[in-house]
DNA sequence: CGCAATAGTATACAAATTGATACTATATGC
DNA sequence: GCATATAGTATCAATTTGTATACTATTGCG
């Protein structure tokens, strides 16, 4: 958990906030919880790719940093809801402007390698 | 680097633009280029508990994806400058959007470890 | 019985990221 | 000569993150 006491320099709360909502499910999890409660299968289904096991551990620590609610009702078989809590809803804002970022600047074709870009001397 | 082909999920946007900037250090380079032009011992300085090789990689990764010009001056002590280009330039809204959500939500104390929590059974 | 549903857990491994440390090159000043 | 400035590079280690695979438990249905 990264920590931003007072007299760390003015860009640590960016940095913390990202620590909050930067592994790599996290945002498109929580993007998915912006239309309201989901199961895990559901999310799962939503999301091409992500294994259970990444999924349970990403909720897990949503979870932990009280972005995301857990509910767990006593039924068979297991029914886990997850939803946002009130402090994820703060971030509402953000993922949607970082979706829509995304959608303008993100490439689309996977770049295996980044190349060490070529610099201009002036 | 994260792709986005269009028949990912319609959360992929979110994943790919947190992919640019969430390396443990880019978040807070792009809020230190925000007001404007520096040279990388002023972000150094500007950044406690960077070292050298880490604010080098962050930076080259960053101008790799097209958020951050780097200018070499041809001179002796090396003249470096770097700076956010117009696409950066787009994510002023979402780096202070994230800094003012981190200094509301981010708690200040190191926690070493991320407790399992209770969840509540319905 | 086998299969399906649900939401995981356990274990091990791979990959990626981050960090530590020493060194590089040039010019200038003491 | 040594120290400073600049912006790195090289090499290796440590840590974190992410993934793969098999298994778990309960109930209901064919």
């Amino acid at each position: 958990m990264n920590s931003c006491p007072p007299n760390r320099s003015p860009g640590c709360p960016v940095e913390g906030a990202l620590d909050m909502i930067g592994g790599k499910w996290k945002g498109v999890v929580m993007f998915h919880l912006l239309d309201g409660t989901k199961r895990f299968n559901e999310l799962r289904r939503l999301m091409p790719g992500v294994t259970q096991r990444m999924l349970t551990r990403q909720l897990r620590e949503l979870e932990a940093d009280g972005l995301v609610h857990r509910e767990v009702y006593a039924e068979v078989p297991p029914r886990v809801e997850y939803s946002l809590t009130q402090k994820g809803e703060t971030l509402r804002g953000i993922i949607l402007a970082l979706k829509d970022w995304g959608e303008t600047h993100v490439p689309y074709y996977a770049m295996s390698k980044r190349p060490m870009p070529e610099s201009k001397t002036a």
